[in-house]
DNA sequence: TTTAAAAATCCAATCGATTGTATTTTTATT
DNA sequence: AATAAAAATACAATCGATTGGATTTTTAAA
């Protein structure tokens, strides 16, 4: 009371009962009389009752919440992604904790014992950039809390995945270009630890072997593909001499500051250079010219992850079955890279 | 140790020893002998011990976590401001919980009881649209659980706040158009329950006042300044048959697909009609014609804030004295709004 | 060696909600 | 009215960490 927080003793002190008989009135157990749940009910909001779930959660160790890393919460793709995790969550009674790395292993290790630490229910996570060693995300297993990956995964044999067709994105997006007419493509290709740009990088060299075009291997820029990268990696392209017809890159960040870097140096977009990105962020529908890209449903992976989460964290630990969900990607044709008109 | 997690009292057992030793040699405190504190932080990290924040916060009616409530993640300004927040508290050893309302009243609430029941320490929050009637805030204040406003705000006597100078930054934005030669500008405004907007559009009408021009009711489109309100307020305009020659958005949102609707229907921007926005999203530096708005700074404007309700959470509930910091809003010129070059 | 002081450790209550078991009260039956 | 059965409520332990006070052990001084 002093700290301004009612408990369920001094509901019962009021009434002259115990607190266990006000406790299950509280959650409406049959065991009490409806008169005097009533009486209970009318009291505790009287006096602004609102349960513990500290102490709660502590007796049931049960905390009806899950966490959510993801790299950055500003990126469309993961705002998307959480929002759908949202709305599974709340429908089935579960609170969530957003979490962001940004892009910083150390951070992601620090967040995934904070939530391990308030025992959360279960965690989705979408790694950074710098998690290509991820052994200590064995501590969810030996915790015994449930852990699935989205979008950026691991390899971890056991765990669950909702990923897109990473390989198809990068084979179309390839594949597109081609068709449109180019010849020496340049591939802006992210850290090939993580299995997303590592099947982006072999859906590229897919598609160019399919057409016969031979893989230039100083064509590929490694980069973390942030804004800085794009330009980097464009400027890089251009020093080459090697007069390059296509960028398929493997986010829309890079593929956008590197389109406004050429543009800039009176480069011709699409024609003397074709982009294509990756994630459609909403940004790349504005910019001029607009951005080809591919398509990933952030909503839809965001519920079904958050779906394959509840499941197991409902299940008994014996019968989990590891699932990996491999959604469509889509690819969305821009004049970024309209050589010729359809 | 069967449903996976060490407590003390485990170490306590391994070790023949009492779990109240185990708890303050976990803690560092000088009443355990140095070689006993080795054996158990030894034990304890063999063990894989993970202190549960729920008990201890339990035990010392203290989370060290504070909450923090947004419209919406995506929106850039707030994401800055969240890492100002995220900062500032991890610096002092906080943990935080994002949360946002989409916008929702209800959500809103819904949000802030569970805070609430969460026990978090203080909560910073920055309002939905729907957010006319701020009395179930008052539940902070009967709970004693500090509340900082920022950006937007409700005028609750004692609360504190940090916000930007709106009608300065609405004036500005007006005044810029009416030196760029605008004669017929038009005003986007958004809730006028909300002091934000209510003083962005203060600082348009004073502009007007300044130099004379008459102020039009018929082009004072109020709306929530959504995507489809920008729309919806340009086509209003344009049926109007008033001839305007620029537009005041209270926010880039509406600004945004207001020009691209005008451009679409082959209206020159800024010739036709000149455009300024409010916060700077980043978009705003992207599209055709970049688009004049007034920065907001979210980053600082979340570490201010974060810095506020650290120190009332800090602080003793008498000595806490209610302040509104009032950050200046800066004019970033760009293609949207030159009429004359300068 | 004795004894006081200091250091180290243990005991037990507490935080607030939950729940199995025990007890009391009410209702129904004879 | 007596008694069994059922309903309602009370008691007490528990979840895991913390902490004031009591007890034991160690160290130092006499």
């Amino acid at each position: 009371m002093e700290n301004g927080k009612v408990t369920i003793h001094d509901i019962a002190k009021e009434l002259n009962i115990d607190s266990s008989t006000v406790s299950r009135a509280l959650s409406n157990n049959p065991r009490v009389k409806q008169k005097t749940k009533d009486r209970i009910l009318e009291k505790a909001s009287e006096m602004g009752y609102q349960r513990n779930l500290l102490a709660s959660s502590l007796r049931n160790n049960k905390t009806n919440t899950i966490g959510v890393i993801v790299p950055r919460i500003s990126r469309h793709f993961f705002s998307s992604a959480i929002a759908g995790i949202e709305e599974t969550a709340y429908e089935a009674g579960y609170n969530v904790i957003i979490c962001q790395s940004l892009e910083q292993l150390n951070r992601e290790q620090k967040i995934a014992n904070t939530l391990l630490a308030n025992r959360v229910d279960g965690v989705l996570i979408s790694v950074s950039m710098e998690t290509t060693d991820s052994d200590y995300l064995q501590i969810f297993k030996k915790n015994g809390t449930p852990l699935v990956f989205f979008d950026r995964h691991c390899d971890i044999p056991g765990n669950s995945n909702v990923v897109i067709d990473d390989f198809q994105g990068g084979f179309d997006a390839t594949e597109h270009l081609i068709l449109q007419g180019c010849k020496k493509i340049a591939h802006f290709s992210g850290p090939q630890e993580l299995e997303i740009y590592k099947n982006r990088f072999k859906g590229y060299k897919s598609a160019l072997e399919k057409h016969n075009i031979k893989l230039d291997s100083n064509l590929v820029i490694p980069s973390k593909l942030m804004e800085i990268d794009g330009i980097e990696s464009a400027k890089k392209l251009l020093s080459q001499t090697i007069p390059i017809d296509g960028i398929f890159s493997s986010n829309d960040t890079a593929a956008i500051s590197a389109l406004q870097y050429l543009k800039g140096k009176g480069i011709k977009i699409p024609e003397d250079i074709a982009i294509v990105g990756f994630s459609n962020e909403p940004i790349s529908s504005v910019i001029e010219p607009s951005l080809t890209t591919i398509d990933q449903p952030g909503f839809e992976m965001g519920k079904i992850a958050a779906n394959l989460l509840l499941a197991q964290i409902n299940d008994k630990p014996d019968t989990i079955v590891a699932e990996t969900i491999i959604l469509k990607p889509v690819l969305i044709k821009r004049n970024s890279s309209k050589k010729i008109s359809e």
